[in-house]
DNA sequence: CAATATTGGTGAGTAGCACTATCTAAGTCA
DNA sequence: TGACTTAGATAGTGCTACTCACCAATATTG
């Protein structure tokens, strides 16, 4: 198929095309000539995975490469593999944050630092650090409540890890975690309203408690 | 206290705290003449908690402001307040998303329909669009485990909520809604480090990643 | 009191990002 | 043959979150 046509059939634009194939997003199709090139099925998957990374996901282009990237060549170990996704994901923390309060937090859990990626124990301590800074103090115990709640998660997630091929564990990891997470946010708030919904019902007063307006 | 020594204070160079004074994002000093006006601790406050919605929460400059003045003026139902802070999270939907989908989602995890926003109802469907666009199509059970998940945080999430008095609920809720979600994004990643690491064990280096080429 | 420094207010400038438009030579298709 | 399309390259756009520069008015300091 010609630009146009996978322009078509992804409804995506050609200008936009030709920029993920310049930003080494998207692989080259094959040149029939000098001006033209033929495109097939996988530039049309690729397209799909590319606006759901840089959409739904919301990475930027040069973290979307970075995974793509490590989809195509997997690495040996699932653990630099979790690490591309999560560096994707994660936006790189300032080199001085302190790590320490991490690592209780971490054996309060029971998660090993040892298997903890660096930046991301920064990127917990300086998303808490964002709360304090605002003034907001959670109870250890809520903490505690949900940090069960996202290893339940995680246990899912690396349950269902496929092993038979590593190009099918590299695609379930990276996208579990990573297109996953706003699924989980929208979870979060609906859950969130439905729980307000029940205990202060839909009106201004809730009945329960005290005095809301 | 002058703006420069504001600025120290809290070290947001002088020129950001003005544009944020004309972006309506920080209340104005007192002035004491033309050209000089007094700040406060309450200035510093404000400071750190929209560094926090945008640094940390990665809230845009405008949506900060809708958080910031919601919390200002806290509206008279619980459902709004929770709206204000949903809204500045989620990016607006298409409006052709079709909400179908998760309606059926919501009757089967017991969410009851009329207690959810539409516009968070459109960001599930989305991400799940996202996935499934990307060849990612999780099974069922999978989804109901996070759901689960989610409900038990959202639990906490409204059982913590003091009714005091409406700032305290509108500053709880709003910043226990959007400041939390980067923590409970990083305690995934670590939780999901951790499992990972029990599960295969770290036959690569569990450390932080190399270089990324 | 005079010299120097600081400030509020404002308009313009900047850097980065994700595209988007335009152009040209070289093709393809009817 | 002649209208249409394309690869490849360069340049431009719109947006966002700052950042700079300037000026008149004031504060501070010697």
């Amino acid at each position: 198929m010609r630009i146009s046509q996978l322009a078509a059939a992804t409804d995506i634009p050609v200008a936009t095309i030709k920029y993920y194939l310049r930003e080494n997003l998207l692989h080259e199709g094959v040149l029939t000539s000098a001006t033209q090139a033929r495109y097939d099925d996988s530039h049309v998957r690729r397209l799909k995975l590319i606006r759901a990374l840089i959409g739904t996901a919301g990475l930027s282009v040069s973290a979307a490469r970075a995974v793509l990237h490590g989809i195509e060549n997997p690495p040996d170990s699932r653990h630099e593999l979790l690490g591309i996704a999560h560096q994707a994901a994660t936006r790189p923390a300032a080199d001085d944050v302190e790590i320490a309060g991490a690592q209780s937090l971490l054996a309060r859990w029971g998660w090993g630092a040892e298997a903890c990626d660096r930046s991301t124990q920064a990127a917990l301590v300086q998303a808490l650090q964002g709360l304090s800074d605002a003034g907001f103090n959670p109870p250890e115990a809520l903490l505690d409540r949900y940090a069960a709640a996202m290893r339940d998660i995680a246990e899912a997630d690396v349950e269902g890890v496929p092993t038979d091929s590593p190009e099918a564990t590299m695609q379930y990891v990276v996208l579990g975690t990573l297109l996953m997470e706003p699924v989980l946010l929208a979870m979060r708030r609906l859950a969130q309203q439905s729980a307000s919904f029940r205990r202060f019902g839909g009106s201004g007063t809730p009945e329960s408690a005290g005095p809301a307006s």
